[in-house]
RNA sequence: GUCUCGUUAGCUCAGCUGGUAGAGCACGUCACUUUUAAUGAUGUGGCCGAUGGUUCGAAUCCAUCACGGGACACCA
């Protein structure tokens, strides 16, 4: 099976070739003293010359293979490594005698990873170039790269070879490196304000803090099963408790749900807890977070995300229920009133599950009519309780929680409240989440003692937040689905994948 | 999970209402010392996603399955 296809076979012949020439197809012994970037910056004033050359220049530089013309006696070739593309100028003239016949037109191709020695100078029409005197093959390519001009483009081939996407498509690396920046600014933005970053377990043995379905493993040694976590919430609240008071962690959780253009099984997202806060402290602080990535990522105030343009000087806030009708055009009268949310709801033609209670009914009404609304950064306050199990109630309304969700471009971005830190109230509500599991409602909470018993010895006044990193890393690199954020999105295994883990 | 579109050469794609599998790029050979997706000539390359069915005959029609895209459902 491997190796089977004529173009690899082709290539692994050049390669036995040139080790016959003692040449090492892998080589290791690189002599590279500068970068792509840094060489065209460097020699910019080539231009300017008046042979437009300086030979007493020198320099060497490595990078993949991507264009080959061969003319003849001379050749142009386009290497590339992270930091750009090169022309190279190759002629036969000026390399040991026999190689540039032998060696470089026989055995080197688009693909291979060469390393190029000479002097820099400025080509006929104009590009900055490389004139080679020494080239040198430091990894043979034997598998064929796509088409040079189309790329790849199949999704699939994209997701499953995504190390052959970010050869064929520069853009793509970009992305990324936008998603690292973003995620050191976070890390160095909270750090800044005086946060800890904590670790906490990644296998938890009850799933908490989120309401979702965990993936199971198991523990050999203890011979129990453990669940991934799905939410890092109360892990956290743990060491508030202990006496932390500012304190974040960035890491990747797990959800055993479908998968779309905004659900991946495994995402990344930042919770961070702060002592002798509320939450209207964080709407501040988050706006703060926003202005700091923008500035440090260079981005418009006013975002293009698709057809839409996201205006990053309009934050704006308003609780749910007000939201339902001067958003959404729910009529004012029924938001209050189960029974009229429920016949409300089907005469839209909307299928609700049986039992729901009225705050459950105001979120569906919330997720059917207001959320894609919400283009400029909006900031949805005063959760009902019902769906907020761990937030802590407003003190005139014990309905609703001092509690809000951040949507921006139609899509929820975080997730924060006012924690909830009476014990006694913890415990009532985590009943209820364990009477709707019976219930069937299996992404409900699990009562957890532990959890009760932390919150026992008292934890401080504190607010927390989690913020989907891979949402808003689409949103800030204007893409549109969350596998072209993640470097390797989730996929079914392939037909041989499968059979092998079978085996 | 449902609906829908797709799967043909290494890549990007044609292939009509069934009748011997096509192009461009890449690759091989030849020519060419300043090209820009270099150019010109010439050649090689296919289990037409898998399995069944209909038919004298299937890349093409039908069914099932696999994988992917999109939408919906689910989902902070």
């Amino acid at each position: 099976m491997a190796f089977e296809n004529k173009f690899i076979q082709q290539r692994i012949e050049k390669a036995e070739l040139l080790r016959k020439e003692g040449i090492n197809p892998y080589s290791n012994d690189s002599q590279r003293n500068t970068t792509i970037e840094k060489y065209l910056n460097v020699n910019s004033d080539i231009e300017e010359k008046e042979d437009k050359r300086d030979e007493n220049r020198h320099y060497t530089v490595s990078g993949r293979i991507k264009l080959f013309r061969i003319m003849g006696k001379a050749s142009f070739i386009k290497i590339e490594d992270e930091s750009g593309m090169l022309q190279i100028y190759v002629a036969r003239d000026n390399l040991p005698e026999g190689f540039y016949n032998n060696i470089f037109k026989k055995n080197i191709e688009v693909g291979d990873i060469v390393e190029v020695s000479g002097y820099p100078f400025v080509t006929g029409k104009g590009e900055l170039s490389l004139h080679a005197n020494n080239v040198k093959l430091l990894t043979k390519a034997i598998a064929p790269l796509p088409e040079k001009f189309h790329g790849v483009t199949d999704k699939e081939i994209r997701y499953r070879k995504r190390y052959l996407d970010l050869i064929m498509n520069s853009e793509v690396r970009k992305t990324f490196q936008i998603r690292s920046r973003v995620i050191s600014l976070t890390r160095r933005f909270f750090e800044d304000k005086g946060f800890l970053e904590v670790e906490t377990p990644m296998m938890h043995p009850i799933a908490g803090g989120a309401n979702a379905k965990p993936f199971v493993t198991h523990h050999n040694a203890l011979g129990i099963d453990r669940y991934l976590r799905i939410a890092p919430e109360l892990y956290l609240k743990r060491l508030i408790v202990g006496g932390f008071e500012a304190v974040f962690e960035i890491n990747r959780n797990f959800r055993n749900e479908g998968m779309d253009a905004t659900h991946n099984p495994e995402f990344t997202s930042i919770e961070f807890y702060w002592a002798y806060k509320t939450y209207k402290d964080l709407i501040e602080i988050t706006k703060e977070y926003f202005q700091y990535l923008f500035e440090h990522l260079n981005l418009p105030v006013l975002l293009p995300y698709g057809d839409l343009e996201v205006n990053f000087e309009n934050f704006q806030e308003i609780p749910l229920i007000k939201s339902l009708s001067t958003i959404g055009g729910v009529p004012e009268e029924i938001v209050h009133d189960k029974e009229k949310i429920i016949e409300f709801l089907s005469s839209q033609n909307i299928t609700i599950k049986p039992g729901m209670n009225l705050g459950q009914l105001q979120g569906e009404l919330f997720d059917e009519f207001v959320e894609e609304k919400l283009i400029d950064p909006t900031f949805i306050t005063e959760y009902p309780v019902e769906i907020s199990p761990l937030a802590r109630r407003n003190d005139e309304n014990p309905a609703i929680t001092e509690r809000f969700e951040l949507f921006i471009a139609g899509r929820e971005i975080a997730n924060a409240f006012s924690e909830l830190n009476d014990p006694l109230d913890q415990y009532e509500r985590f009943k209820g989440q364990v009477d709707a599991k019976e219930a069937g409602d299996d992404e409900a909470h699990e009562m957890d003692e532990d959890f009760i018993d932390a919150l026992s010895y008292g934890m401080a006044p504190t607010a927390g937040q989690g913020i989907g990193i891979d949402r808003l890393v689409m949103l800030l690199t204007n893409e549109h689905s969350i596998r072209d954020v993640l470097l390797f999105p989730a996929m079914k295994p392939l037909h041989s994948e499968e059979k092998n883990l079978e085996e």
